[in-house]
RNA sequence: GGGGAAGUCGCAUAGUGGCAAUUGCAACAGACUGUAAAUCUGUCCUCUUCGGAGUUCAGUGGUUCGAGUCCACUCUUCCCCA
């Protein structure tokens, strides 16, 4: 489509980003890139994570500037969030700073969710009445944004957002389930096949990082490590240096992961029909 | 042939006289404003006017006010010895 229209691709895909990631992201092809110039991909490290607020304003003036030259552009992409980012614009919001992060972070962890949400009654009663009170991450993130400002993150994120300059076409992809999961299946096979286990090693010193809470990856991770905690002992130079898997093992981690992409997918699924009035939608 | 163990809601698992029955997974539905491939929630025997109602724990029969739990037999599975 993007030869067709003779035009470059914009992805919004939350993983892609990151030039770590590549096999187990499904990173597009060599050829695929160089078929059609892409933007925001492999673009970055794991080490300096994206957020969607940065995302949005650098592909927002990467899109200005490709309409320049063009006349459609095209963005792709599973993130939903990011998408929606993109089309409608998201809040401008302050980062916390790594102490208040650490302090909430801390908090959540030790004293559990009830403890800041009773911070958040206080803080901002609203956003405490709709918010999911199991869900200590969203939990956090208000508070951030309460404590920072000092006003309600409800208040905050009603101010109008940034107007898009350009006219949004959204299509939505669909595919028939039992079809979906055996391409799932297949796709994760492919990876296994492609070195998979080899890129993910390489990256088990990186673990603990945002970015490689990722399916595909924290798989492994999690073998791993559960091999670290029964042999303490080998525990010093496993760091970076993951032990070879067995055959069994990386079926375990081959299932994993193709069950893992499903319910993924599934909440791609629950994510876009919400806006599927808004959306053509393509059967597949 | 002899001895032992066991059959519970898709799978696994708890339950040893008060039970529509524990927990995990899966399945299904959903939430979502800087962690988003993340994080979190609900439903999950059947029907329901959401108050309940009706059927369940391999099968049949029995004991008991009451049985998934106890007894008898039947069927099935697994393990050990031959």
């Amino acid at each position: 489509m993007a030869q067709k229209l003779n035009t470059e691709i914009v992805s919004c895909d939350s993983r892609q980003f990151y030039k770590e990631l590549n096999i187990g992201v499904a990173r597009p092809s060599e050829e695929e890139l160089a078929a059609v110039p892409h933007h925001f991909i492999a673009c970055r490290s794991v080490n300096d994570p994206y957020n969607v607020f940065t995302y949005e304003q650098e592909a927002l003036s990467c899109i200005d500037r490709l309409f320049m030259t063009h006349e459609n552009v095209i963005a792709v992409g599973g993130s939903g969030l990011y998408i929606e980012a993109l089309s409608n614009g998201i809040s401008i919001l302050p980062d916390p700073t790594p102490e208040l992060r650490n302090e909430l972070q801390q908090k959540l962890k030790n004293e559990g969710v009830e403890s800041l949400a009773s911070m958040l009654k206080q803080l901002d009663p609203e956003y405490y009445n709709q918010v999911d009170l199991a869900n200590g991450v969203r939990i956090q993130r208000a508070l951030e944004v309460c404590i920072m400002t000092g006003e309600p993150y409800s208040q905050i994120i009603k101010q109008p957002k940034q107007q898009r300059p350009f006219e949004i076409e959204t299509i939505v992809l669909q595919r028939d389930r039992d079809d979906l999961r055996r391409r799932i299946d297949l796709r994760v096979d492919q990876m296994f096949k492609d070195g998979l286990e080899a890129e993910v090693r390489n990256l088990y010193g990186l673990r603990h990082l945002t970015p490689l809470n990722t399916v595909g990856y924290k798989e492994f991770f999690n073998l791993w490590a559960s091999e670290d905690t029964n042999e303490p002992c080998n525990s010093a130079n496993m760091d970076n240096q993951a032990r070879n898997l067995s055959a069994q093992q990386i079926e375990e981690v081959s299932n994993a992961i193709k069950l893992n992409t499903w319910h993924y997918a599934k909440k791609q699924i629950t994510w876009f029909k919400k806006k599927a009035n808004q959306s053509k939608i393509i059967t597949l």
